[in-house]
DNA sequence: CGAGAATGTTGACATGAGCAACTTTTCACG
DNA sequence: CGTGAAAAGTTGCTCATGTCAACATTCTCG
């Protein structure tokens, strides 16, 4: 399969993963994601449309990762509330080891994602985790029945906001007491939500 | 005060934040923001240093409007505890309003924001609102005692992600739909931070 | 009125995105 | 094998942008 280089491609995408780490996915640029790879300027558009192609195929890598992480982050064994706990604490794992990833997943304009044909379902795969994680704990009556939808929603936000919060340098805590705190909150907003009346839960 | 243009300043900024909001804080352009407020491409270095000193602007006129909407969402009167859900809706309720400022105010890399001096501090004043509100609320004996911070983090955190995620087009509801979808979670999570034992609430 | 500061303009330079044309390597297939 | 087409990479261009320098205009105040 290789020739001239070897594999660019994935090169190019981890190039470009430790540039945005070091100046920011706005002082990112593609001719010096060449250079990190010892490439002509122009070779990077042999496997990338354009520079927010390239974006995107970062956030698609980040997004399998985030779902692999999470399943991961849920040991077995375990009662479904603490599997959502632990779910919950992967994805802010996820967050604080590939925190480029993160930024280029959610900070691409709506434009960029819009023109990209595949891109509509590439974190389906990562929210279908947290999904089953929120049916399994409706099951066992950790959480209250109806639409799981709107209960993922609030878990998501709230560890999403952790994430960001945590990887733009607003929460003043390590990377491990960043995971503790996580799972902290996680009890706490679950206690809160499996006490919510089903109907209550509906107009979530 | 004015002199060529008027007050160039402002007309900048605001051009920057309708531009950002169309195509997007990555396609923003300096020279498109002089064009839109009728200047040549080099009148704003006469008001901003530089391109992301004008970002740093917005930023700031962000957190500023940020801290007005959440005092104005609390509405005197009532518990401590509605205060800080509708403290909570106020910072969403920004977001969807505002949200190239919100973009600009949590998506600048750190790399930007340690150049300004000025703006280490320059979200202290949101943050103190809410940390207000949460010591009100302990105060009340609606949330246990002990640090605040921990607890704002928390409440933060759950706004915070709904605000993004929201602002991000991941949450499929429309503006008003997301302004109940927040207070219902606000209070699943401060239904489960109330229970939280005081001495828990410190490891938070 | 007149000097100096505050604003704004024109021109230039370096760098980046992306297109076109060209070269080299790899591979499929007779 | 060998050969031709596709794949991978390169060089060189055009255009737009950020920013600096030098120049022009307008406002302020004595």
């Amino acid at each position: 399969m290789p020739y001239h280089h070897g594999n660019l491609r994935k090169a190019l995408l981890d190039a470009a993963v430790a540039l945005i780490g070091e100046v920011g996915p706005r002082a990112f640029t593609l001719r010096e994601v060449a250079r990190r790879a010892g490439v002509s300027h122009n070779a990077p558009y042999r496997h990338f449309a354009s520079k927010d192609d390239l974006l995107l195929a970062v956030a698609a890598e980040g997004f399998d990762r985030l779902a692999a992480v999470m399943r991961e982050a849920m040991a077995p064994g375990r009662s479904s509330r603490e599997q959502l706990e632990l779910c919950g604490c992967g994805y802010v794992d996820f967050a604080l080891r590939w925190p480029q990833h993160l930024v280029v997943m959610f900070d691409l304009p709506a434009v960029v994602r819009e023109r990209c044909d595949a891109s509509p379902r590439v974190g389906e795969n990562a929210f279908q985790v947290l999904l089953d994680c929120i049916t399994a704990a409706q099951q066992s009556g950790d959480l209250p029945t109806g639409d799981p939808q709107p209960l993922a929603w609030t878990a998501w936000s709230l560890v999403h906001g952790i994430a960001k919060l945590a990887t733009g340098g607003n929460l003043p805590l390590t990377a491990e007491a960043t995971l503790a705190f996580t799972r902290t909150a996680a009890q706490a907003l679950l206690g809160g939500l499996g006490r919510t009346a089903p109907e209550t839960a509906q107009t979530l």
